[in-house]
RNA sequence: GGAGAGGUGCAAGAGUGGUUGAAUUGGACGGUCUCGAAAACCGUUGUGCCAGCAAUGGUACCGAGGGUUCGAAUCCCUCCCUCUCCGCCA
């Protein structure tokens, strides 16, 4: 959610904006509610403020009966005022949830993800002395991937992943959890960046992968809710997450941290859920579009200071992990129509696939800025008083599409593929699966 | 699933209708003392909203939402959560 002080102070701003990210937001409409909630609020202040006066007055010796009839007659106007009150508040959180975050400048203007801009391109894509294949092909051949039975099963947009793809699932966690938990790497990657953060190592979490409707919703992630799996119980209101970054964010709402525990680094690991409305017929081969997918998602609380940094360091981060797997990508800057709402900023990391001979999204780094955290109420404690944190959250390796890009980069002639020198260990020093 | 107990400020914990935004203790911070520290003593120590340049004033919040009452942290209802015992179970 935006600040309503800074909707009053720059409505146009906020209108342009909004519209850039493709977002029909109604500021006028919004303004105006505003304008009335603070008048009628104030009305309800009065009421109660004369209420306490009264009983302020009663509270020695016994009312009289006109005492008691002035004190009725009050609470019945500060009744009826105040159900006015939660109605046009219900009408004004309604309207202030529909304004997106505001990009920030740098982010490209456009209408829609063609217009992302690619900004960097790195490693030298693979040449082969054989047709490359793709990775279902490998996957299917090698008894990898089996989607046929897990058809039957569950559905479609699900797999059975068996063998050495499993192996190759785990060693690529432990190698993350290891990387990412080492602060030398961390301060490395600061300092090569020239940026000027804490080099506090990542915490490793395994979440829930439920959530709480009023939680996924302060997230700004319930919608569209088609997209998400609901569960139904008898009395609860649980959703299936999205995403790590769905718990993982929503862990310290309502809560006030200390400046000194600052930045919070976590790693989170975790299946996420995806109902993928709206895609029939897209990205039906392989794995990489499944309703279940396991990925190692990294989530930071920062101060409003270091925000930025910090989501610079998500991005290198995810650019070393790529380069250590020697995997060939593009970095993205995502424009104002694919970022998403609560997004101040975005960029994509997109993985060069040797069989379908394209990049295809592997990472995507959010920058929100204090959007997230204005719902959830997690706050800073400052020696200036408190302040709302910032949060980021930005993929690790989303597993399913990692190992895509390892399979047909790394393939070889006879339907192998050979294990990136870093896996090895976690792979008992095997150079080929 | 059965039976019970409980959710209060940074923490522990008192408070069962008005004098409680909240006792007490601890923690943290500031000060006195000290070469410095400890101890002791003194003081400070919630958040949101509204008005105001500010000082400040007003208002709301004792898990959440409703209700009773002139008046609710205190009484009633619903929901959420936590804990204990039993049962079941990875």
């Amino acid at each position: 959610m935006l600040d309503i002080q800074f909707i009053r102070d720059n409505p146009e701003l906020v209108a342009e904006k909004s519209r850039q990210k493709g977002y029909v937001v109604n500021i006028e409409k919004l303004l105006e509610v505003d304008k009335n909630r603070i008048k009628v609020g104030q009305e309800v202040e009065k009421l109660n403020q004369q209420r306490n006066q009264l009983s302020d007055q009663l509270k020695q010796g016994k009312p009289t009966d006109e005492q008691i009839a002035e004190g009725k007659e009050l609470r019945e106007r500060q009744q009826s005022l105040s159900q006015t009150l939660s109605g046009i508040e219900d009408e004004y959180l309604k309207l202030l949830k529909t304004v997106p975050n505001l990009p920030e400048d740098d982010v490209p203007v456009g209408a829609s993800e063609d217009e992302n801009v690619e900004v960097k391109v790195w490693g030298d894509k693979p040449s082969f002395d054989f047709a490359p294949k793709s990775h279902w092909e490998i996957g299917e051949a090698r008894d990898w991937i089996d989607k046929e039975r897990a058809a039957k099963v569950t559905g479609s947009r699900f797999a059975y992943l068996k063998g050495e793809l499993v192996q190759l699932q785990f060693a690529l966690i432990q190698f993350t959890m290891n990387s990412l938990g080492d602060e030398t790497l961390i301060a490395k990657l600061i300092s090569d960046n020239n940026l000027n953060l804490k080099p506090t190592a990542f915490v490793p979490i395994l979440p829930p992968v439920m959530i709480r409707e009023d939680m996924y919703d302060q997230m700004d992630r319930l919608e569209p809710r088609e997209d998400r799996y609901h569960i139904d119980g008898d009395d609860d209101n649980l959703w299936l997450i999205g995403s790590a970054e769905h718990t993982l964010g929503s862990m310290y709402a309502g809560e006030i941290l200390d400046e000194k525990q600052l930045p919070l680094r976590y790693l989170g690991y975790s299946t996420s859920f995806r109902q993928e409305a709206g895609t029939y017929g897209k990205d039906t081969e392989g794995i990489l579009r499944m309703h279940q997918f396991d990925k190692l998602e990294m989530e930071v609380f920062s101060t409003p200071e270091t925000s930025r940094e910090e989501h610079l360091l998500l991005v290198a981060i995810q650019e070393y992990l790529m380069q250590q797997l020697g995997i060939p990508y593009h970095i993205l800057m995502k424009c104002t129509a694919d970022i998403g709402k609560p997004n101040a900023r975005g960029v994509d990391l997109e993985a060069w696939l040797p069989g379908q001979d394209k990049y295809r999204e592997t990472h995507t780094a959010d920058y929100m800025t204090d959007y997230q955290s204005r719902r959830l109420k997690t706050r800073v404690r400052k020696d200036e008083g408190t302040q709302l944190i910032h949060t980021n959250d930005a993929t690790a390796f989303a597993m399913g599409r990692t190992m895509i890009a390892i399979i047909e980069n790394y393939q070889t002639a006879d339907g192998k593929v050979r294990v990136p020198g870093v896996l090895q260990p976690y792979l008992g020093g095997r150079k080929q699966i």
